[in-house]
RNA sequence: GGGCGCGUAGCUCAGGGGGAGAGCGCUACAUUGACACUGUAGAGGUCAUAGGUUCGAAACCUAUCGUGCCCA
């Protein structure tokens, strides 16, 4: 510990964060402060760390999520819990593998040119070289996850815990492969998750088609908005409820440009209002039409390829033609053929890849898929049961719903770089799945007796390994310590876009190979928007470098003007800089604060003890009773995840309590026997209390004091029971304040500069204690009133009157008695209707008449005051 | 179409059945030895609209309008 010196110019005038944070951080690596082992004789407190892709740039999101975690656990750790945040990263396999592809692609070289093998160590390298640029953020960010416990999706004890599950998936029948529409990327030529497909609002057009009765008797108008499809119709629909058509069910017509026959059936899932009523069913090219398909057992020919171009299941002349090119060929032959009724321009929803920006294409597809039924009961059992609870409730309700409809997961992804599929083909495509290579050749020799065999190319979906997360990292399938403590986690926190994605399959997968829910709950964070309510993102160009922030203001200001908007039920967080502005504003009032604790001519020798209680000055008193009830609040806001509940609060208390009124009042003759050691107690509590929120100055101030340790972030939590509260001592001093804010007033009517003397009358009989405190916040000259004046009975405080003109006085007072008479008037209705003293409660009734026998009396005292002002003028 | 939010001071937002709040911005004064990244005082609001419940509604309920997100 370095020892305390009390030279006034030994600190900056303003606070520094550059100097400071780097200084702290490289300590805290040192000291392995963020590392734990398993302790079974403290409460684990555990948070798993949701793994940021490593293609992943720092933004403002981190900046919430990711404080939170920071937050909660550094809380924890001092509260003494077995406190741990397990960080990791995420392959991102398709965002990764695009990276790569561009790369090549401004090489000129292609994936399949350079071959799998030499594709991966790509991969690999640009891990190496780029996958830390987000650590780094977080570093500068303060954040304190266990490093040495740092795991990525593709280590091998992930992967082996990958391909383990898999194959008891697949054994248990919960894995199959099959033929499924999909959404097909064609630019990145893999499949997607729905979660992958954005929609979008696009002009086109809607098509309306004539489809002839195979025995010529009537025609049917359908409208679409993708005419190339109906190259691969096998049904017109309507609904069965839909007069209009009812006589046309179960004819034949004939698929213009393709002359098929094709059935009229009827499906509930038709809308009467889109277009003609009737639709063209394209069950292999459609989400909808394929549905319909299942249900009425329909053929479904794929014409439009993997390649986006139409297959040879189309009419020999559009074969090859890409997707546009193919409308356009269509169209016009319908046209020739008199097929085209009529064109309407329409705006409509469009899927989207996020990957790419190519339109995604619904095609079928052999994938593998995740059957999720079974799977999904037993977390949504959990959910219903209180296991898992989410944070705002309301996004359990989404969770619920989500498992409730849930449909089978397409786990199969014709990307590279991932969990390469743990399936192996026989020359005859019998599927083979296995762990391991061995293994599947074992498999393979007894059960087909063959040992040549050929990989499934696939990967697995990125969201697969993250299921696993929060028990692979621990060491799973091995019973290790770490799961066995640290399983459940604690809490997770992320956000509300990824409850499906993410946290339902946690849960569900969870469940079924670790034997519990991964976490007992469920803390979604605001997402970050900018200061006008639109998404960050590169093409808007509102994004804003967390890095940046940091430069400019320091990596506690960043925190904390983001942590304290967060709002447990907003949903979105706007952005503003001024909010990490305020911040730095607050970090430098803390700053100043300390220097001037430091510069305090007694030294802090002997400030390490608070005195005993009869020792402490009212101001003292009212202090440290603040102090305890924002312990309180601060610890309760964090339980309850109520950020910036618990920096509101401490800015609330630091800034407007213990800066404006306590550093004041320590400035009189009296204090200076208690004031060194109160001051430095109070701040190093704040201090404690500010430490999860703003790590760097916290420690800063820490260090600069008495204190126990070596440093702040293993401090324990401020135990409230510890902090001397005297409620009457403080009632008096908040007496004391509004005396002080009334004189304030009157100097603002008097013109009187702050640095100008005000004289105070007040009785003789005022305690010394109340008169010091007069003179030093209201900067008043006390003086002995005459006994003319009369003083009433009671408080002498309140008799205190600054000698003023008294015309000024009248106004004030008049003013005063006006706001009184209104007062009065509603309390004394309120306590006049019968109706609200029989009905209301007696705690409510009796606030009230005390309430009116305040005012009163207050009244009756100006009304005294105005009367001896007499009326002329003084 | 279904679900979930939001509408309070010029802006961004807290609050929440019984005296309208904060920060920023604005106005006035102040360079007092912790701090101008400051202090003191002040102006500014039919709490979206209309009904209802209640002794009492900005808050609870219903509807409407505006606005955002998610799912289909």
């Amino acid at each position: 510990m370095e020892t305390l010196r009390n030279s006034p110019d030994e600190l900056s005038k303003t606070y520094e964060p550059a100097a400071v944070e780097g200084k702290w951080y490289a300590a805290w690596l040192e000291a392995g402060v963020f590392h734990e082992e398993p302790d079974p004789a403290r409460p684990p407190f555990v948070i798993s760390m949701p793994p940021p892709n490593i293609t992943g740039r720092a933004h403002l999101g981190h900046a919430s999520t990711y404080t939170a975690m920071d937050v909660l656990t550094r809380y924890h750790r001092m509260l003494g819990d077995n406190a741990d945040w397990l960080p990791g990263q995420d392959h991102a396999a398709i965002a990764t593998e695009a990276v790569i592809v561009r790369e090549l692609q401004a090489e000129g070289l292609t994936r399949e040119g350079l071959g799998r093998e030499a594709f991966l160590l790509r991969a690999w390298a640009w891990r190496e070289k780029y996958g830390g640029e987000l650590y780094e953020a977080f570093r500068a960010l303060g954040f304190g996850p266990d490093w040495q416990r740092d795991r990525f999706t593709l280590d091998p004890g992930l992967s082996a815990a990958v391909a383990k599950v898999f194959v008891a998936l697949y054994r248990e029948g919960l894995i199959y492969r099959g033929t499924r529409l999909v959404n097909w990327d064609p630019v990145s030529r893999s499949t997607l998750s729905d979660a992958e497909v954005e929609d979008v609002e696009r002009d086109g057009n809607l098509w309306y088609i004539r489809y002839v009765a195979a025995d010529g008797t009537f025609a049917v108008e359908v409208a679409t908005t993708r005419p190339e499809t109906m190259l691969g119709d096998t049904a017109i629909a309507v609904h069965p409820e839909d007069e209009r058509y009812r006589a046309i069910i179960g004819k034949t017509v004939i698929v213009p440009l393709a002359a098929r026959p094709i059935p009229v059936i009827a499906d509930a899932a038709v809308e009467r209002d889109f277009g003609t009523g009737a639709i063209k069913v394209t069950p292999a090219h459609d989400p909808l039409d394929n549905a319909i398909g299942e249900r009425h057992r329909l053929p479904m020919p794929s014409v439009i390829g993997f390649d986006g171009a139409m297959t040879e299941q189309a009419p020999a002349r559009y074969v090859g033609l890409g997707r546009s090119a193919a409308r356009d060929a269509v169209l016009r032959d319908l046209e020739a053929e008199g097929a085209l009724v009529r064109t309407e321009p329409r705006r409509h929803i469009v899927p989207v890849s996020s990957r790419s920006g190519a339109v995604v294409e619904r095609l079928l597809s052999l994938q593998w898929f995740c059957q999720m039924e079974s799977l999904a009961a037993p977390a949504l059992a959990a959910y219903r049961d209180g296991r898992v609870r989410f944070t705002p409730e309301r996004f359990g309700r989404a969770y619920e719903q989500w498992l409730e409809g849930i449909r089978d997961w397409n786990i199969s992804r014709q990307v590279w770089w991932g969990h390469r599929l743990p399936v192996w083909y026989t020359q005859d495509d019998q599927p083979i799945v296995a762990e391991t290579e061995e293994e599947a050749h074992a498999l393979a020799a007894r059960d087909c007796g063959t040992t040549e065999l050929r990989r499934d190319p696939d990967t697995l979906d990125t969201w697969f390994s993250s299921a696993l997360w929060p028990f692979s990292i621990l060491g799973w399938p091995e019973q290790t310590p770490e799961l066995a403590h640290w399983y459940p986690n604690s809490v997770l926190v992320t956000g509300r876009e990824i409850i499906f994605l993410w946290v339902a399959r946690m849960v569900m997968l969870g469940l079924k190979f670790a034997g519990n829910v991964p976490f007992g709950g469920v803390f979604i964070a605001p997402l970050v928007f900018d200061h006008s309510g639109r998404k960050m993102s590169k093409s808007l160009g509102n994004v804003i470098d967390p890095i940046d922030l940091i430069e400019r203001y320091g990596a506690d200001a960043t925190r904390f003007g983001i942590l304290r908007h967060m709002r447990l039920e907003s949903q979105e967080l706007r952005f503003d800089e001024r909010y990490v502005e305020k911040a730095r504003e607050f970090n430098n009032k803390l700053w100043n604060a300390l220097r001037y604790i430091r510069a305090l001519p007694e030294g802090l020798a002997s400030a390490s003890r608070l005195p005993s209680a009869r020792d402490l000055s009212l101001a003292d008193a009212w202090m440290l009773t603040g102090l305890r009830t924002t312990v309180e609040r601060v610890s309760r806001a964090l339980d309850a995840f109520e950020f910036g509940v618990a920096a509101d609060e401490l800015i609330d208390f630091t800034w407007y309590r213990y800066c404006d009124w306590y550093l004041e009042a320590t400035k009189t003759s009296s204090a200076s026997a208690s004031r060194a050691p109160v001051l430095a107690y109070g701040m190093t509590v704040i201090a404690r209390l500010l430490h999860p929120l703003a790590p760097f100055i916290s420690e800063e101030i820490w260090q600069a004091l008495p204190h126990d340790g070596r440093t702040i972030v293993t401090a324990s939590w401020p135990d409230p029971a510890e902090i001397p509260a005297d409620e009457a001592a403080a009632a008096r001093y908040d007496q004391v304040r509004a005396v002080v804010t009334k004189v304030r007033d009157l100097r603002a009517d008097l013109g009187l500069a702050p640095r100008e003397k005000l004289t105070l009358e007040v009785p003789p009989e005022l305690d010394e204690a109340a008169r010091e405190l007069l003179t030093v916040h209201a900067n008043a000259t006390l003086v002995d009133a005459p006994a003319s004046s009369a003083a009433p009975s009671g408080d002498p405080l309140l008799a205190a009157t600054p000698r003023a003109p008294a015309a000024l006085l009248r106004a004030r007072i008049s003013k005063d008695i006006a706001r009184l008479d209104a007062e009065i008037e509603r309390a004394r209705r309120k306590l006049e209707n019968p109706q609200f003293v029989s009905k209301a409660s007696s705690e409510i009734v009796a606030k009230e008449r005390d309430k009116l026998m305040r005012y009163e009396d207050e009244r009756q005292r100006a009304r005294a005051a105005l009367v001896a002002l007499g009326t002329e003028d003084g």
